[in-house]
Order: C-alpha cells, then structure tokens, then sequence
RNA sequence: GAUGCUUUAGCUCAGUUGGUUAGAGCUUCUCACUUUUAAUGAGAAGGCCCUGGGUUCGAGUCCCAGAAGCAUCACCA
C-alpha cells in the first residue's frame, strides 16, 4: 500500500512522460566537475570574512572554463520564491548550491518547464544534470547558474529530509532531523548513504586501509591468493562453522573459520611469503564487534618467527595509520591512540601482574582459581589453568590496554597450532597485538613438527567429545603436508573489521560492514488486488477494503458479512466510491459464506 | 541465551494522576514571493499510538505475553 506522498511521486513520473520528458533517459551525462572539484577551485575565493560582510560577487558568466560548467547529483533541497529558487545538489563528492530563474530556464512565454516541471515535477531524491556558470550570491555563497538542465532519474520514494545549519554563536554544524535509527540505516544503508555523507567516508577510509596493508605485503614480495571458502574440514580456528552440503558430490561441506591451514600448505609447497583478504564465517553470537562473516588478512611467511612478525605487525599498522589517518596518532571514542613505534611488549604474566599485582606464573590450578575467584570471576570444574589464566587476563588486563600492546607468550593448551616455546616450557611462541581493550591481530610461530601437531588434533578430538564445539577437527590432509616439511614459519590474522573500527572512530562492527547481518525483515503479509478479484470484490471496491485494514483474503473471510456491508456504506461515502452499492447476498459470497 | 531501556505521522520527537476529536517542527499538497540558505508568510492533508491478550464505564498511558531495535553481560575475532 503506497503513502500519500508515493503516489503522488508516481503521478508526476507519469506528468512527465505525458509531456515528453523521459524520467528515466539512456544516454550518457556530460560532466565536466565535481562539486569538490569545482569548490577547491574557489576555495580562496568565497566565503564570509571575519567582519562580518561578503566577499565581492563572482560572476563567471563569460569566463573560461566557469561559463559552462556540468555538474550531474541528486537533489537534496529546495528554497522556492517565486520566479527564482535555489536547489541542493548532492554528487559523490559533496554538495553546491544550485540557481534557477524562471526566464532563464524558459526564456519565450512558454513557462512550463520552470513552473510545471522544475516548481511542481521535481522532489527531493530527483538525479539531475544541470549545465550553467559559476557565481557567488549575495551571501557569498558558491553556486551555479543553471541555464539548463535535465531529469535523469525521477525518485519514487520520499527521503528522510536532513537539515543541517551552521550555528553563527559557535560555528559548529547543528544537525535537525537526522536519519539515526541504526535498524533503518543498516537495513537501508543506501539511504543511510545518501542523507549521512559522512558515513561514505568510513567505508572510503576502510578501502585505503585494506589497500595499505596490500601495498605493504606486495611491495615486500609476499604473494597474494586465494584459498577455499567451502572447506570438507573447518581448522585453523576455535569457532563453531555454518554448514552446507554440496548437491553433486552429495557430501557436508563448511563455510571457512580461517584459512590457516591453506596457506601453510602453500608454505610448504614452496612460497616465502603468502597472504589472503579473506571473508571467515563464525557461527555464534553477534554484537558489536562480531558479525557472522568478518574479514582478516592472514599473511605466513618462511623462515621467521614470532618476534620478527611482531616488528612487521608493528611497522605495517603503522604505515595504515598514516595512509588512512594521516598521522600516527588516531582518535578512538575518548582516547588517542598512537601507533607509532615501537609499542609495549608484555608476557602474559607480566600483565596479570601489572593490572592485579599478583605475580601467577609460578601458581597451580588452586591458587589461579583463588585469584580469579577473588576477582569475581565464575570458575567452574571444566576450567583448567590455561583457561583460567585466559579468564584472569581477559578480566583484568584486556579492558586497560588501550595503546597497543604486543602480549606474547600463552599457554600451550589454547593454542593447537603454535610453536612451543625456545625456552619456556608449558608455553608457546605466540602473541596477540590488543589495541583499544579487543585484540586486533594473533600470531604465532607456526607448529611444524608434524608428529607434535597430530597430538595437539587429538587433544582437541577429546575436548570435542567432551563437548567442547568450537575444537579443531583433525585435517589428515594437513598434517600429511607437514610431513613432508614446512620451514620454520611465522604466520598472523589480523582483523580488518576491527582495525577499520579503530581506524574510522566507529564503536560498532556494523558501522564498518556496509551490510552487517540482520534479522529477516518482517513483511506484512498481504494479498494481492488479483486475489481480492479472485474472491469476487470488483475493482472500485478495494480501496475500502483497504482502509478498513482488510489486506488479506484471510482476513476477508475472517470478517462477519453484517459489518463488513455496514463499513462499505460508510466507505463508499468517506472514499466517494462511484460504484452502486453491493447488496447484503454479494458482500456475503466475498467471504464465502 | 540473560537483564535493562526503547517502539506514537514520510523524518525527528512531545503526549500530565487513565478522561472530549492524539500534538509540534520538518517533509508533502495549495497560494504569495527575483540572491535564499533549517528561506519566509497564509492555508490543507497526513496516525492498525509495534502485535496479541487483560484490567476499566473509558487505555497511546496500567498489567501479562510476543516481536523488533539499542545497551550491558556470557561465547567469540
């Protein structure tokens, strides 16, 4: 069922065609600006001065190349006074103010396509094309001229209208009305796009982020592949996987967790240095800062070890920062995180004791479970003491971290794919990059000893049948790899969602995902006006039948035969309905009774 | 999954101890207006008050259940 203001859109789509004009035309706009373009143009050149009076006038008229200038964007607002009205016009680049004078635009006696198809044929949400010169107003504003323009494509929906105004006091921009529910703007993240600019220049800022850290890895020679995403085995990860099956083959295949495995096979099978951008699908809760499919880079190169890959994490975060931010220095929520080098190194031992001044590393299962209880934290039977300590650092430490910091060092029972450590028995050379209280990267020097690693599977099949459901499934094809030999290798994930976040100041994953994952929108279940004819209403008769919010044959069915002959007679008068009114037998066959 | 908050016009929001026909601004429609800028002035239209039960003479308002969104927590990156 259309609004009022729909149907009023699609009543003057079809004004236009009736005139001739094509609302929707094929040929390709020329273009010679866009609006940034031409704004940097005039940067120096427009504007208040600080007495409080206007700059001269600009007038462009005659002058090259500002005498035809063609800009092509949406319509975003209209200020109409009689003969003469300015319009917004948004592009991808930002927005200009836009003159319209009636005998400009229609210079003979005919006035029509100013009064009738500018005035009354255009709304907000229109695309348009417009050809004229550059000016400033009165006001000092930039604008142009319109001698002529063109619809491009006329707007069926009504925009939410955001205004937004300069306070003279402050100077700051007052925002009215804005386009704010998260659910609409992640449903309709078009929209959100068109009426919240600002939220373009996130995901802009997230494209030169992922190209930085490509130029960094290739500039290094480092090669970038591909690997499966529907995987016979799911590894690499602890996480639950979505499921599918594969109809030709007839067999279960999984949506990938990570694609470790994969690359150390291309490690082995040769590659110095591998990376993938890859989409990794987990299974479990959402909130801010999961959604079920994410993106990281892993990247494995031969012959390294976790303290060199510590210095590269480093060097390249800190090459994104500048390529995205401009400095090392970024502000994140009511921090200012800086990534210049080097950053903090701790053991995870060294954390606890630094955030609880309680020194763990010596201490046995009763005495962790002492200290994480007298913390609050819930133990239970299950918890060993490598998942304890987890718990204890996860509570304590991980909230505080907020410039980054390399914790290194962890249990070897949470880490089935590491290296155990030169020097520290029951550990394992790893480390977690954490940066504003989430981890952000975790590597490690990679487990090749392949007789090492087939323990560590199996030790994860007894925590599954234990039931555990996030524990790796043993990869035969993996460990036959590994068999053959894998130089000694360092190898990180690191999470391009979560550094966008960092990166763009968005407190929310979803803010970062153009299309985070939601729940099915709820459509109203409706019966089409062929149904309604099916059951025997004539044409004339469904506009009632709507406003008495009978939208289904079901519903029709539903509805006593007595009232319904009643509220047509009030409806026949209310929506002026032409029609003589049924009598009590035909209204009683609609609702097959 | 648990707890709390929210849901009223196309958008942003009011709505008193439960009491006539549910309001405002913007948007839309009509009219006036040749440099405005949240243009202005005059007029009009626009509501399954999230859904379903219940209490009551009477429910947008109170109670119960459900849905969706948000926040916090748990799991996870």
């Amino acid at each position: 069922m259309l609004s009022e203001q729909e149907i009023n859109r699609r009543q003057k789509r079809d004004e236009l065609m009736r005139m001739g004009i094509d609302p929707y035309p094929a040929q390709e706009v020329s273009v010679t600006h866009t609006i940034t373009q031409l704004r940097d143009a005039f940067a120096d050149k427009t504007g208040k001065d600080t007495q409080g009076g206007y700059e001269p006038q600009l007038n462009f008229s005659e002058q090259a190349p500002y005498d035809h200038v063609a800009l092509a964007g949406r319509l975003m607002g209209f200020r109409i006074m009689g003969s003469a009205s300015f319009a917004e016009m948004q592009d991808a680049t930002g927005r200009m103010q836009l003159y319209f004078r009636r005998d400009d635009i229609a210079p003979g006696d005919d006035k029509t396509l100013y009064n009738t198809v500018f005035k009354k044929l255009l709304d907000i949400g229109d695309i348009i094309s417009v050809e004229g010169y550059v000016f400033t107003t009165q006001t000092g504003e930039l604008s142009v001229y319109v001698r002529q323009f063109t619809i491009l494509n006329k707007s069926l929906r009504p925009l939410p209208v955001v205004k937004e105004v300069v306070n003279e006091q402050t100077g700051e921009k007052e925002v009215y009305d804005a386009f704010t529910d998260p659910e609409q703007r992640y449903r309709q993240r078009y929209v959100d796009m068109i009426v919240n600019p600002q939220v373009r220049d996130v995901f802009v800022k997230r494209s030169k982020l992922v190209n930085s850290i490509r130029q960094f890895l290739s500039g290094r020679g480092y090669l970038e592949v591909e690997t499966p995403i529907l995987q016979p085995i799911h590894g690499g990860a602890a996480a639950r996987p979505f499921s599918t099956h594969h109809n030709s083959l007839d067999m279960k295949l999984f949506l990938r967790i990570a694609n470790e495995l994969y690359l150390k096979r291309l490690i082995v099978g040769g590659y110095d240095g591998v990376f993938e951008f890859a989409k990794d699908f987990r299974n479990e809760g959402m909130d801010r800062t999961h959604n079920p499919e994410f993106t990281q880079v892993e990247f494995y190169v031969a012959y390294k070890d976790y303290l060199w890959m510590m210095d590269t994490i480093e060097e390249m975060v800190e090459k994104v920062a500048i390529d995205v931010a401009g400095t090392t220095k970024v502000t994140v929520g009511e921090n200012i995180i800086d990534f210049k080098r080097p950053w903090k190194r701790l053991t995870m031992f060294e954390a606890i004791q630094e955030y609880t001044g309680i020194d763990v590393s010596a201490m046995d299962e009763a005495g962790l479970r002492t200290v994480a209880e007298a913390r609050g934290i819930k133990t239970d039977a299950s918890m060993g003491k490598s998942k304890l300590i987890d718990e204890l650092f996860g509570d304590a430490c991980e909230p505080n971290l907020i410039q980054p910091t390399f914790i290194t060092d962890y249990p070897v029972e949470m880490s089935p794919l590491t290296k155990k450590h030169r020097s520290k028995p029951g550990l394992v050379e790893r480390f977690e990059a954490i940066c504003n209280g989430k981890e952000i990267a975790n590597a490690y020097s990679e487990l090749n000893d392949p007789i090492d690693q087939r323990e560590r599977f199996e030790e994860q099949l007894r925590l599954a049948e234990r039931g555990d459901e996030e524990a790796m499934a043993l990869d035969d094809d993996f460990l036959r790899a590994l068999e053959y030999g894998m130089p000694p290798t360092a190898g990180v994930g690191l999470g391009i969602d979560r550094l966008a976040m960092i990166m763009t100041n968005q407190p929310s994953i979803q803010d970062v995902l153009f299309f985070p994952q939601m729940r099915p929108e709820k459509k109203a279940d409706v019966s089409t006006d062929a149904d309604f004819l099916a059951a025997g209403v004539p044409a004339e008769w469904l506009p009632a039948l709507q406003k008495m919010n009978i939208l289904t044959v079901a519903q029709l069915r539903e509805a006593s035969p007595n009232k319904l002959f009643n509220d047509l007679g009030g409806m026949r008068k209310k929506l002026k309905i032409d029609a003589p009114m049924p009598d009590m037998e035909t209204v009683r066959h609609w609702t097959g009774k």
